[in-house]
RNA sequence: GCCGGAGUGGCGGAAUGGUAGACGCAGGGGACUCAAAAUCCCCCGGCCCUCUGAGGCCGUGAGGGUUCGAUUCCCUCCUCCGGCACCA
């Protein structure tokens, strides 16, 4: 068959798919339920996808089309995730309006996925820059905003000088943009934050549920959230008539505080150096440091440094003085933004009260057997120097600190999060316009429900200078407040792309919902998601801002569940050698990705699907070769051709077996379990492996002139079915040569009879001492005995026993016999 | 540093307590062909042997352990990959 033959014959199968609207499935129907398999939605890039994007698409594809054959009733959506920064980029570049590169992408993209035979309900497609979807966006805000979910504050927030605008910590993970890679700065600015961390410990014990997500996953979030257990303490500050608050994790060392240490960015640092005689040296050290960027700051490596208030405290439990110094290393917005400093028990500490010569205090003896040549003993051991809880363990005595401090109103036990509100606010044109309102009158206020949309105006001037491009837009801007009617304006800020992507998939289970995001029933029938598919990168923002938004549907009634995502998949990626010599993730930049519609222009996509699926386990990374295809092609040839054999024979193709039990038949059936096996566990390539053994025998089976028609007509039909979710166009073609009138799409996957799934005879192995030493071909129900006997009649096993004491026999039935001798 | 994951032929990998290397790539040999391509068949971890065999020994990162038997379970270590990292 000719490249065009294939690709013909492509393109007739997915012209079909989407006549026929094969992956249609009817959510809103009154009983609908089933199972709801959902693949991340992509960003409609103006790249084109490469071999490295379509793995996901290609197991997605093959685990629809696998479970649509056994019959379930199956919804698999697709959408995109249209609002984002590089649409907007592009631009700036080259003058052409987001919408319209966005629309164009999402064009080619899904011209692209028709090509692959990749199989979508389209009618549950989803744009999420489009005011349909948008305006709930904008729903949910002014939801939150009632229950207090949505709030308004000022906060240490991270700059991208490169994007302009304000980040998630999410999206800043070690001082870099997520997006664009550069170092992004700390400001002190007055933004919109959604407020997970009022959800942190659901968020966190939810994890627990979650067994069928990837342990990596869960491993992530949980340190993402960060819970410490310990107590709060409070210090008062007699000089001042005022008191600071610290959080700790070893309120047993509290009897060798020697400092407090609190950030550049306290709220109470201006009174603390407010009479100190250099006040202007520690201001001007104070903004140093807060302006810094982040990546610096936070270094570990990165030198402690601290000025002494001269302000002191006074110990809540001996009474004592202590410094009050401003530390560079303290963190503004975790615990308290204040510690108290424990020298001998805390790097940290320590290192800073040696470089200024505060006074430090053992006051945790460590256990005999620990190294005593470490300075610092930062593990647990005995309370020492702490008056009259000498002798606790650290384990009782962080108990006993804590519930003092509660009995005398200073403190008490605390639980605090790493974790930190979600910061939504984006100084960029291409997102959901926040729905506020500023009145110089009425401060803020939310844009009425009945207003919505807030529709991002079309016209803006992308000149890339000068910010946000909706400040500009005056018809935009202006506005009488919804409240007192005065003049007023806008909020020009638009929302984090992540909120698009937090509930998109209950939108894609009501789409065409004008009044409500979606129905509360569908939603009810149809969630959790019954395995969601996507890349490990998303591990902890999407996964956890989606996690965080079904918890506040649930709370405002939409949803019943409080995690959507019942079972993750992470694909593993696609790697190939990069000009550099590396191994690397494909990608355009690097100069490694291999462009996928000229290989399907070239082998058809059935062939790059199959290669794809075999890679290697789908969870792992892979590595492409470009060598390796051979062998996909090779097999889709050779089960071409097989089968042209077949209808040419001019065999019955409906023929069935004559006799049940044949050594052929015990094959097929055992193909049908191996294969449905492999595609339960995600083992797609073992699957592939499984149908090109099996393609094999079929092949000799067909060759050979006495064996039953009815067997080789069932075989090839199996061989068929069994291939349909890796090479779907060929399978379909295969089964209407055939004489299958219905698409493979419904219920055609092979039963198999467990009984004869196994062989009959097998190959026993047999050991002497472990040692394997022959090997015997009887049936599988053999018994102990039996085996025994034509083991000890075996010459080469023989040879091992002569003239020696029989001690153990150990008898795995159908499989060996190991006999130890002395 | 802490937390995950992984180390198996020339290469991708299979086998989750029971015959290590399924399936495929690359390589070698053969058939077909005037020839080539394609296709089909065979071989393909290393070493050893004057019993060339239904032969022996070694072999799944290293070392130890449990077991009749370990790629698989346990301990120690090494290497690589990923994540987090001044969070008190």
């Amino acid at each position: 068959m000719s490249p065009s033959d294939i690709l013909a014959i492509e393109k007739k199968w997915q012209d079909r798919w989407s006549s026929q609207k094969a992956a249609f499935v009817d959510t809103t129907a009154p009983d609908s339920r089933g199972t709801y398999l959902l693949v991340m939605l992509p960003y409609p890039s103006g790249d084109r996808l490469h071999v490295g994007h379509a793995r996901t698409y290609f197991l997605t594809d093959a685990l629809h089309r696998f479970y649509r054959q056994r019959g379930r009733n199956i919804l698999c959506p697709m959408g995109w995730d249209a609002f984002g920064l590089p649409a907007e980029n592009y631009a700036i570049e080259r003058g052409i309006h987001p919408r319209e590169s966005t629309l164009a992408n999402i064009a080619a993209m899904k011209e692209q996925f028709q090509n692959w035979g990749v199989l979508y309900d389209w009618s549950k497609e989803v744009t999420t820059c489009e005011p349909e979807y948008y305006r709930w966006n904008q729903w949910f805000f002014l939801k939150m905003l009632e229950k207090g979910l949505a709030v308004r504050k000022k906060a240490p927030v991270n700059w991208c000088p490169s994007c302009e605008t304000v980040l998630a910590n999410e999206q800043a993970e070690g001082g870099i943009c997520e997006r664009c890679k550069n170092r992004v700065v700390q400001k002190e600015l007055e933004q919109w934050f959604l407020t997970i961390t009022k959800y942190a410990d659901s968020l966190l014990s939810g994890l627990d549920s979650l067994d069928k997500w990837p342990e990596k996953v869960r491993v992530m979030q949980k340190n993402w959230i960060g819970r410490s257990v310990g107590a709060d303490l409070k210090f008062d500050l007699p000089s001042l008539g005022e008191s600071l608050w610290v959080f700790t994790t070893r309120p047993d060392t509290v009897f060798g505080v020697t400092a407090l240490f609190v950030a550049p960015e306290h709220p109470m640092v201006p009174r603390l150096i407010e009479n100190h005689p250099d006040r202007a040296g520690i201001e001007a050290w104070v903004s140093k440091v807060r302006n810094s960027d982040r990546i610096e700051r936070e270094a570990e490596t990165t030198e402690k440094e601290g000025r002494d208030t001269g302000i002191r405290a006074r110990h809540p439990f001996t009474g004592a003085e202590i410094p009050v110094w401003i530390a560079n290393f303290v963190i503004a917005d975790y615990g308290t933004g204040a510690l108290m400093a424990v020298p001998a028990h805390d790097d940290r500490d320590f290192a800073f009260c040696t470089k200024y010569s505060l006074p430090i205090v053992e006051v945790i003896r460590r256990p005999a057997s620990a190294d005593s040549s470490i300075a610092c003993w930062t593990g647990e051991g005995t309370m020492v120097n702490s008056g009259r809880f000498d002798g606790l363990t650290s384990e009782a005595g962080r108990e006993a600190i804590a519930n003092e401090a509660a009995s005398g109103g200073f403190g008490g036990p605390q639980v605090r999060y790493r974790l930190r509100d979600w910061l939504i606010s984006r100084q960029r044109y291409w997102g959901t316009p926040i729905p506020v309102v500023y009145c110089d009158a009425c401060s803020w206020v939310p844009v009425p429900e009945s207003h919505l949309p807030v529709v991002l105006p079309k016209d803006a001037p992308f000149t890339g200078k000068g910010g946000n491009p909706l400040t500009k837009v005056e018809s935009f801007v202006k506005t009488p407040c919804p409240k007192c009617g005065g003049p007023a304006r806008r909020e020009t800020d638009t929302m984090d792309t992540f909120v698009d992507s937090s509930w998109y998939f209950l939108r894609y289970l009501d789409p065409e919902n004008s009044a409500r995001p979606f129905d509360g029933d569908v939603a009810r029938r149809w969630m959790p998601v019954t395995q969601y598919i996507g890349g490990i990168e998303h591990a902890i923002l999407h996964l956890l801002y989606a996690r965080f938004f079904s918890r506040v549907l649930k709370d405002l009634g939409l949803v019943e569940v409080e995690e959507p995502f019942a079972a993750l998949f992470n694909q593993g990626m696609i790697t190939r050698m990069s000009p550099s010599g590396r191994i690397e993730k494909m990608s355009k930049s690097r100069g490694n990705a291999v462009s996928l519609d000229p290989l399907i222009a070239e082998k058809g996509a059935d062939t790059v699907r199959t290669y794809v699926l075999f890679l290697g386990p789908a969870e792992a990374e892979a590595v492409w070769s470009d060598e390796g295809i051979a062998g996909a092609e090779r097999f889709l040839t050779r089960v071409r051709s097989v089968a042209a054999r077949f209808l040419d024979g001019g065999t019955d193709p409906a023929a069935r077996p004559a006799v049940a039990d044949t050594p052929a038949a015990r094959r097929r059936h055992k193909t049908v379990r191996l294969v449905t096996a492999s595609f339960e566990r995600f083992s797609f390539h073992t699957a592939v492996a499984h149908l090109m053994e099996f393609a094999r025998e079929v092949a000799d089976l067909l060759a050979d002139p006495v064996a039953d028609p009815g067997e080789k007509a069932t075989s090839l039909r199996t061989l068929i079915a069994l291939l349909h979710p890796v090479a779907p166009h060929l399978a379909e073609e295969l089964h209407e040569r055939m004489g299958g009138t219905q698409s493979l799409l419904s219920g055609s996957w092979p039963e198999f009879d467990p009984a004869l799934a196994e062989e009959d005879t097998v190959v026993f192995a047999v050991q002497v001492n472990g040692k394997l030493r022959g090997q015997l071909t009887l049936p599988k129900a053999a018994a102990e005995s039996e085996v025994l006997a034509a083991a000890e009649a075996h010459e080469p096993v023989a040879r091992w026993l002569a003239g020696k004491e029989r001690v153990k026999t150990i008898f795995v039935p159908g499989r060996l016999l190991n006999l130890v001798v002395r």
